[in-house]
RNA sequence: GUCCCUAUCGUCUAGAGGCCUAGGACACCGGGUUUUCAUCCCGGCAACAGGGGUUCGAAUCCCCUUGGGGAUACCA
């Protein structure tokens, strides 16, 4: 087996981290067989393909190490290919013209065919019995039969599908006797004779079904009485997804199709349209849906679903995707945190589960603490300046101090929005809490303690954090206090949160005199609020 | 409405009839380390949706109910 896959989006906007993650699982697969990941580009929809929305995936799909095999196939690319199709089809006699529109074009559907007997995909189930309502129509004709089932209530409720759903068709009326007899209008109907009758109350008809192994679902398998001839081109030439999707599936040899849950009722008709155009079937892998933190699917309506937006707000793209791989598969020895290569060389679609994930940022964010963490310092440190750049704060910090501060600070780094936080190294533009104000700086002594700490800092000739510990212990002697009472309201003074990296580096890369500033200022806050 | 899929801690999951007193991870809550913060370590809370079967034995197999999702397009 080759293991040719694809990942085929259609561009009509930003790309969402469930559609990401179908390609994931498809890169991984490809990967992990040593077989071939392609791209193919739907931009059927002419009126909502963007460019732009192009190149937004091929940008999402580079960040996170996507690399896909061959040229990126065009679907607009291969309408001649589509057309010859639906053409050969016709000419076949496996598809027909449709109804005409009001402009005088018609749609050209495929035929389920009715001698389906020797598709392997196709089996016998066995007798079936249909309940008819007594006052409606049925119609029986080449392109489908029409009729209707009994509600609960006794109302009508009109049915139709395709003529081979119903080999063996016989009518029956109230009394009980035959009224039609598909089989002996069988040749009649083919060449294009439409029988309407009504009376019907009874139909039999021998059930046939398509059926396919998923190799994430297991077997699956619909009635061929439940389906209907599905248009493959537009009343205006275009051709639909089903017909598109399945020649260039043929076209680029894919041989595993790994997609999204929503497109299972389709893979009965596409398994019907390789059968008609001679081509073997591929497999088939039906993955779950993703859900959002509300329990639903992702609509269009949920922010922060984009894989831009994690890229923007500084997830690493390790993270994104071993987190996303994670979500709906898992290697089953207890592995979370891991490469791409493990990933690829631990994948199989037997372990993916089939029910649906929901996405959960606080474990993303995680993970990401878990990436940043291992990141090499210089290049921790250059992201870090990047996102800093983007604030007001951050456009005149001195390379140095940056630095050292990405040093202090990259351990308790969840993700890179966290770096705005960084701001009291630099600025003492922020304010106090002034709940937090009154709560440490409540006692007598602590202030003392902390005004003569700050005199202490200011006049120490030489700074360093064993100094600034020693000052800082001998405050808390001097004024009666505990070891350790001091830091809480020393943090809270000098950078205005609760908490932070170590306080001597902190206060040391502040500064002494910023740090008896802020000091200063605290304690005069608090005492204005009194 | 009909058809299909699905159901283990709040979340992601392990689990293929006895290894299950249901394991791990995130989150949460305690404790330890750190004179402070984070990390780290240790501990705790917490689930087989409900009901029937099958079996000596069911989270695991079957049926029903309920919840969730999908499909039912000249969208993809």
């Amino acid at each position: 087996m080759e293991c040719r896959v694809r990942f085929a989006p259609s561009p009509t906007g930003q790309v969402h981290i469930g559609n990401i993650r179908t390609a994931i699982f498809n890169w991984l697969f490809a990967r992990h067989a040593g077989g071939s990941f392609l791209l193919r580009i739907e931009d059927t929809d002419l009126e909502r393909s963007t460019r732009a929305a192009i190149d937004t995936l091929l940008e999402c799909m580079d960040w996170l190490g996507l690399n896909y095999d061959g040229e990126i196939l065009y679907q607009t690319a291969q309408r001649p290919a589509h057309e010859a199709a639906a053409q050969r089809l016709l000419a076949e006699n496996k598809a027909y013209y449709g109804k005409i529109d009001e402009n005088g074009r018609a749609p050209v559907l495929f035929r389920i065919p009715f001698a389906a007997d020797d598709i392997p995909a196709v089996r016998t189930v066995g007798p079936a019995e249909v309940i008819l309502h007594p006052e409606e129509k049925i119609s029986i004709a080449y392109s489908g039969v029409n009729f209707a089932t009994v509600s609960k209530k006794g109302k009508p409720v009109p049915e139709s599908a395709c003529l081979a759903g119903f080999k063996d068709l016989k009518l029956f009326d109230a009394a009980g006797t035959p009224v039609f007899d598909l089989n002996a209008e069988s040749n009649a109907i083919k060449a294009g004779k439409r029988c309407e009758l009504s009376g019907g109350v009874r139909m039999t008809f021998t059930r046939r079904e398509v059926f396919f192994h998923d190799l994430i679902k297991g077997e699956l398998s619909k009635p061929l009485d439940g389906m209907k001839d599905p248009v493959i081109r537009r009343s205006d030439g275009s051709p639909v997804f089903h017909l598109a999707n399945v020649c260039d599936d043929i076209l680029q040899k894919i041989d595993h199709i790994i997609r999204g849950d929503d497109h299972v009722e389709n893979t009965y008709r596409h398994i019907l349209l390789y059968h008609a155009l001679g081509a073997p079937v591929p497999h088939y892998a039906h993955l779950p849906m993703l859900v959002n933190q509300a329990g639903k699917p992702y609509s269009k309506r949920d922010g922060d679903a984009f894989v831009g937006d994690f890229r923007q707000k500084g997830f690493l793209p390790e993270a994104l995707f071993n987190y996303l791989a994670l979500l709906g598969w898992s290697p089953g020895d207890g592995r979370e945190k891991m490469t791409r290569s493990e990933l690829a060389a631990a994948f199989t679609l037997d372990r993916v589960k089939s029910s649906p994930a929901q996405f959960d940022l606080k474990k993303l964010l995680n993970l990401n603490g878990m990436y940043i963490a291992e990141l090499p310092f210089d290049k921790f440190c250059a992201a870090a300046a990047e996102f800093a750049a983007g604030f007001e704060w951050g456009k005149a910090v001195g390379p140095d101090k940056f630095s050292r501060v990405a040093a202090l600070m990259q351990s308790r780094t969840k993700d890179f929005t966290q770096i705005e936080n960084w701001k009291y190294f630099f600025s003492a533009d922020f304010d106090y809490d002034p709940k937090q104000l009154q709560k440490q700086f409540g006692d007598e002594q602590v202030r003392a303690g902390l005004t003569a700490f700050a005199a202490e800092l200011a006049a120490a000739p030489e700074l360093s954090a064993e100094r600034i510990a020693g000052l800082l212990a001998a405050a808390e002697t001097e004024h009666g206090l505990e070891p350790g009472k001091l830091f809480a309201p020393l943090r809270l003074a000098v950078t205005g949160v609760g908490s932070g990296a170590e306080l001597d580096e902190t206060i040391l890369l502040i500064g002494a005199p910023a740090c008896r500033d802020r000091i200063g200022r605290a304690l005069e806050i608090r005492r204005q609020n009194l």
